[in-house]
DNA sequence: AGCACGCCGACT
DNA sequence: GTCGGCGTGCTC
């Protein structure tokens, strides 16, 4: 039993790495007691930082010396962060192995890290005059109120009456937490006015909406709606697109209660919402939920965990659920509900195939065999002839993914990374796309001096110039080909104004990456085509099928949404396996025999949702340093496993212990990236609780290897992978 | 992570 | 003679 703090000494977080042996809270000095939650700036070495005020705990760690403790220097003027939020943060550091500290400070907005008591006085008036003004509608006619809600379909009826049940209502309060709801709609399905009707009980009550989405910058539409709908509430975005002024004053809107809607990003998961009535996180399926950098968090899985630690209704919408969310629907552990048809008489498009193996005249071929096949090109030209649009999806950005010599076999391979430079035509550059290296293309091959350098396969840009010759326009002038990928829309709303293009029906064809796929609502789009998908069917990587499956099936929804066309809208895939499972349920657009299909192979080998996954990621200057860290740091993990063993048989109480596999070290899928050798190495369990019991001893005993492994300039565990 | 202190090369 | 490279170490 440690001892009790002396009184006037109080447990701050502060934002420290958790390798730095201080990741609990540090202890400061102050005259009175202060809540929990406070904001507060404590002296930090030689510099001032925010801090926040923690719970009394037994692993903050007690100061060197007694009587070394600094006093706190200033009370930020800011209600406490609650209780939940509190227990939230503690959650998640835990879960996913970073100091409380470091991921406590990290999802507040930095410009309020920064902000002084004498700032954020200001803001907050600045704020609360803004509020006192009466919201003005928009014609400047009295208050704004709510706008009305359309007629319900039968099926949205059906699952609002299900949804009210599950949520309770005035009448009859809800018995113990609502179980996280699974609703599975198709595109086009509805699922927005399910989530919009929710809102509206909610705010009724007079509590906080969340409503997370991938990327907002992607579903303009959705944030239109929602402002339209609930003209007479507060909404609020939160995103790493905002400035940092409208950051913190976004944020706090929503910690002091005066936004009634929060609409975000991963990141909004975090924010502090006191009244706090209702989630919905929409496109649950997203990879985009999982931060990739840092506290390596799923915002959905945390989204489920922050509605059962407060209980409250979560909503998780997919067309095309995760298959971790959709195998927790068949356990009965969330609730599902569906919407299978498509609103108005929009009919899914049609789903045609386009075997590669049967197509000898070739309108189009490159050198590696990727081609157009006349079919479809056939039918981008219907849709031209009749003034509609056309969607050409191939994920691949640049001119061709690698540009070659024929006389030597001279490859543009990335000095720095273990890939090929993309050749870009537009700017004539061979362009890195994994550490950004450029390079103008050079004139001969660098290798024999021979002139005749050859671009292999295909990429949008490609795509783009062989098919303008191939179509022709309406009017006999020449085809309007737009192109849309991460290169034409670098520049700050370009992407708006491209998307605007297609909107008023500038193009005629639209050849883009995946990022064209999600959440548009193309009208004159009767046609979605799917260039090359088969790479993913054969992938390495593990969910390649789930996540080609989510964005064809996206991608059709993109067709056919205005029901007047609806009837002959068509997507075409073109592919040369025309009987894979896989491409058979996007053709029936079956998500559950899709879904029925991966389970069965992901359960035959163990992976998840039949299992779970820690990876340990290492980058090292070299091989031998990464290897070596490695090695240690798996022995590491085999000592951890066999202590907790026998810890567990000592104890001889809970259930069975967990087998836990860690598998040897690999590079990873791409070894090299920026001169740095990148190894991982993988843990599996069927038990989350055995492999977290493992981890936190684990993390630990990793923390000790920092100092022998300096050469290993990062490393990182990736609790609940997505890639591999 | 910051931000020190701390010892060795080219310059106002 | 100083400015500055990043190695090592600490922060209640």
């Amino acid at each position: 039993m440690l001892p009790r703090s002396e009184p006037g000494e109080l447990a701050v977080l502060v934002d420290l790495p958790h390798h730095s042996g201080l990741g609990g809270a540090l202890t400061y000095l102050h005259g009175h007691a202060l809540a929990p939650g406070t904001l507060v700036q404590v002296p930090l070495g030689r510099r001032e930082v925010m801090g926040i005020v923690w719970d009394e705990q037994a692993t903050t760690a007690s100061p060197p010396e007694p009587g070394s403790c600094k006093p706190v220097a200033a009370v930020m003027d800011l209600p406490p962060l609650s209780a939940h939020w509190r227990a939230l943060v503690t959650f998640a550091a835990d879960y996913y192995r970073r100091g409380v500290g470091e991921l406590a400070l990290s999802v507040l907005p930095p410009e309020l890290r920064k902000a002084t008591p004498a700032a954020l006085a200001r803001r907050g008036a600045r704020l609360a005059k803004r509020l006192n003004r009466p919201a003005v509608a928009p014609h400047g006619q009295g208050s704004a109120v709510d706008g009305a809600a359309p007629p319900l379909t039968p099926e949205q009826s059906a699952v609002l009456q299900a949804l009210l049940q599950t949520t309770g209502n005035e009448q009859t309060p809800p018995a113990g937490p609502p179980a996280p709801v699974l609703l599975h709609g198709v595109t086009g399905s509805g699922k927005t006015e399910v989530y919009l009707r929710l809102a509206q009980r909610t705010l009724a009550q007079g509590r906080q909406v969340l409503v997370m989405v991938p990327e907002i910058n992607l579903t303009p539409q959705l944030e239109a709606r929602l402002r339209d709908r609930f003209a007479g509430h507060t909404l609020v975005t939160l995103h790493s697109g905002l400035t940092p002024a409208q950051r913190v004053n976004h944020w706090l809107q929503a910690h002091l209660g005066q936004a009634d809607l929060l609409l975000g990003t991963r990141l909004s998961v975090m924010a502090s919402l006191p009244r706090l009535g209702l989630i919905v996180v929409d496109e649950e399926h997203d990879p985009s939920y999982k931060q990739q950098e840092g506290a390596r968090y799923s915002a959905r899985d945390l989204a489920v965990y922050r509605a059962r630690l407060e209980g409250l209704p979560v909503i998780l919408g997919s067309a095309t659920p995760s298959l971790e969310s959709w195998r927790h629907a068949q356990q009965g552990r969330y609730r599902l509900l569906r919407m299978p048809s498509r609103i108005g008489h929009g009919a899914l498009p049609q789903v045609e195939l386009v075997d590669l193996n049967l197509q000898p005249r070739r309108v189009a071929s490159s050198a590696d065999g990727s081609l157009l096949s006349t079919a479809l090109v056939a039918a981008v030209q219907e849709g031209i002839d009749r003034g509609e649009q056309s969607l050409l999806l191939l994920n691949r950005r640049g001119y061709a993914p690698v540009l070659h010599c024929g006389a030597c076999a001279w490859k543009s391979e990335c000095p720095h990374c273990s890939a090929w430079r993309v050749f870009h035509k537009a700017d004539r550059s061979l362009r890195c796309h994994h550490c950004g290296a450029a390079e103008r293309v050079p004139r001969a091959c660098p290798a024999c001096g021979n002139l005749d350098l050859s671009p292999i396969g295909r990429g949008t840009e490609r795509l783009e110039e062989q098919l303008a010759p191939l179509l022709r326009g309406r009017d006999g002038g020449p085809v309007r080909i737009l192109r849309i990928d991460a290169d034409t829309t670098r520049q700050a709303g370009s992407l708006q104004s491209q998307l605007a293009q297609v909107h008023e029906g500038e193009v005629d064809v639209l050849v883009g990456t995946q990022m064209v796929a999600k959440g548009h609502d193309f009208r004159r789009m009767t046609l979605v085509a799917a260039v090359n998908p088969d790479g993913a069917l054969f992938s390495s990587d593990f969910r390649a099928p789930e996540r080609l499956f989510a964005l064809l099936m996206q991608a059709a929804g993109r067709a056919g949404r205005d029901p007047k066309q609806a009837a002959r809208s068509r997507m075409l895939v073109q592919t040369a396996y025309p009987l894979h499972p896989l491409v058979q349920a996007l053709r029936q657009h079956d998500y559950d025999a899709f879904a029925a299909s991966q389970l069965e192979e992901r359960q035959a080998v163990g992976l998840p949702p039949y299992s779970h996954l820690v990876v340990l990621r290492a980058e090292a200057r070299t091989v031998q340093a990464a290897q070596a860290f490695m090695a240690e740091a798996g022995a590491a993990a085999n000592e951890t496993l066999k202590s907790l063993k026998a810890f567990h048989a000592a104890q001889a109480v809970g259930g069975p212990f967990g087998e836990v596999t860690l598998y040897p070290a690999v590079p990873a899928p791409v070894a090299r990236v920026a001169d740095l050798e990148r190894w991982q190495m993988l843990l599996e369990s069927a038990s989350r609780p055995t492999l977290q019991a493992l981890l936190r001893d684990w993390s630990e005993a990793l923390l000790a290897l920092r100092e022998r492994h300096r050469a290993v300039v990062r490393w990182a565990l990736d609790v609940d992978p997505l890639s591999l």
